[in-house]
DNA sequence: GTGGTCTAGACCACT
DNA sequence: GTGGTCTAGACCACA
C-alpha cells in the first residue's frame, strides 16, 4: 500500500483505490474495522485531512459506515457492490478511451489480454 | 480538431494529442509546416501561450523542429518514431495497470468488445 | 540570487541556473524543499508563471520532484547528477566550438588566464 | 558553410561568422569579391534580406566595402583587423563567462587546451 | 509573417 | 498553504 507522490493522481484518490482494492481482495472483510485515520496518516505520512477525504468517499458510496466512538467499518455487501459498481464505472467511463487508444496504436486486444491471462 | 472545454484534461495536452494524431494519420506529412501558433490560436479560440506549450512538447519529443522566423515543421521520421515510441510507452507504463484492474474486476474479453453479454 | 534584468538571457533561464548553482553548492541539500513559487515570485519580483517555468525545467531534468500540495523537493542524487551531466554536456557540446574559436583567434594560455601578457 | 536552423543563434549571425571565418582563413583574400547576395541566398536557401543583414554587419565593421555596380569586396587590412578586434571582443565579452563556467564545473583549463593543441 | 518571453490577474485542485 | 492552468495583452528578435 504505497503512495506515489509524483503521480498526477491525487493522493486521496490513490488512497481510496487502495482501500477499495483491500476490500475486493478480501483483506478487509465485511464487518472489519478500517485502520484509523490517525494510523493511516502516520504510517503513510499523509495529512489526516487527506486520509479523511478518502474514507469519506467510501462512506458516500455506502461501502463503509461510521460506528460512533468505534471507527469505520466495512458494510455488509460491500464486496458485491464493488464488484458491480466498479465494473460498470470502468466499462462506461474508462474503457472507451482505452479502447480507442489501443486501436490507434494498432494493437490487438486479444494479444494484450493473452499476456495477463495465460 | 476540436477542444473539449468541459474536460478536466488541460487544453495544451488535448491539443498536443490532436497534433500527434494528425501526424500519425498522415494529415501532417513529414516536412510539412504546422499551422502557426496564431492560426491555431484564433481558429480554436485558445490563448497563443497555451498553443505554444502544446507545440513545445512536440519539439521536446523531437517530433517537430523550429525554423527560425518561418514556423514549426514535422521532422523526418516523426511518424515512425510515434508508431514505436507511443506503443512501447503504452505497453510498459499504462497497460500493466489496466490489466491488473481488468483482472481484479473479473472482466472477460466479451465484456470489453463493446457488446454486452446479457 | 539576483536577476539581471538588462541581460538578454531569459529570466527563467537565469533563475534556473541560479537554482542549479544552489544545489551544486549545497545550499539546497538533497531532500530540501525549494523556496515556493510564490516566495521566489514576490522576493525577486518575478511573475509566478516565469518562476514555475524555471522550476519545471529542473523537474524535467529529474533534479527536483513535486510533492503534491506541499512543494518542490531536491531529489536524492541531484548533486552527483549535476556534477557529471553538466560536465559532459559542456565537454561534448560547448567546448569543441570554443576551442575552435580560440584556435582560430590564435590565443594562448597566457591570454586566457586573466593577466594580460603585455 | 552550413546553416543550423535549429540553433538559437540567429541565421544572420551564423552567416556573418562564416564569412568572417572565410576571411581569417584566407579563403577570401583581401581585394576578393564576396559571393553575391543572390548567390548565397539561393545556395544556402536563406532569405536575401537575411543575407544582406549579415553582409551589412561586415560593412559596418569596415571589413568589406561596396563597389557600386560591382559588388562587395574585402578591404585591405581586413584580416589583421579581424585578428585583433575579434580577439579583444572574445576576451572581454565571452571568455569571462566561459571561464567562470569551467571553474564551476571543476575543470582545469590546462587539460582542456591540451586536447586541442596536442 | 514567425515563435518566445513576460506580466497581471484569475481560478482550480490538492494537502 | 502548495503548484498548475488559462487569459488578455504587450513587447521582442528573427526571416
Amino acid at each position: 500500500m504505497e503512495i506515489n507522490w509524483n503521480n498526477k493522481e491525487p493522493i486521496y484518490l490513490q488512497l481510496r483505490d487502495r482501500l477499495v482494492a483491500l476490500i475486493m481482495d478480501g483483506v478487509l472483510q465485511e464487518g472489519d474495522a478500517l485502520p484509523s485515520v490517525r494510523q493511516i496518516s502516520s504510517e503513510q505520512r499523509i495529512n489526516p485531512v487527506t486520509v479523511s477525504k478518502a474514507i469519506q468517499m467510501l462512506v458516500d458510496d455506502q461501502l463503509v459506515e461510521k460506528k460512533r466512538g468505534l471507527g469505520m467499518y466495512v458494510v455488509d455487501g460491500a464486496k458485491n457492490k464493488l464488484a458491480t459498481e466498479e465494473r460498470n464505472k470502468f466499462l462506461t467511463e474508462e474503457w472507451p478511451q482505452i479502447a480507442e487508444r489501443i486501436d490507434r496504436l494498432g494493437l490487438e486486444l486479444d494479444d494484450l489480454l493473452g499476456k495477463s491471462t495465460d
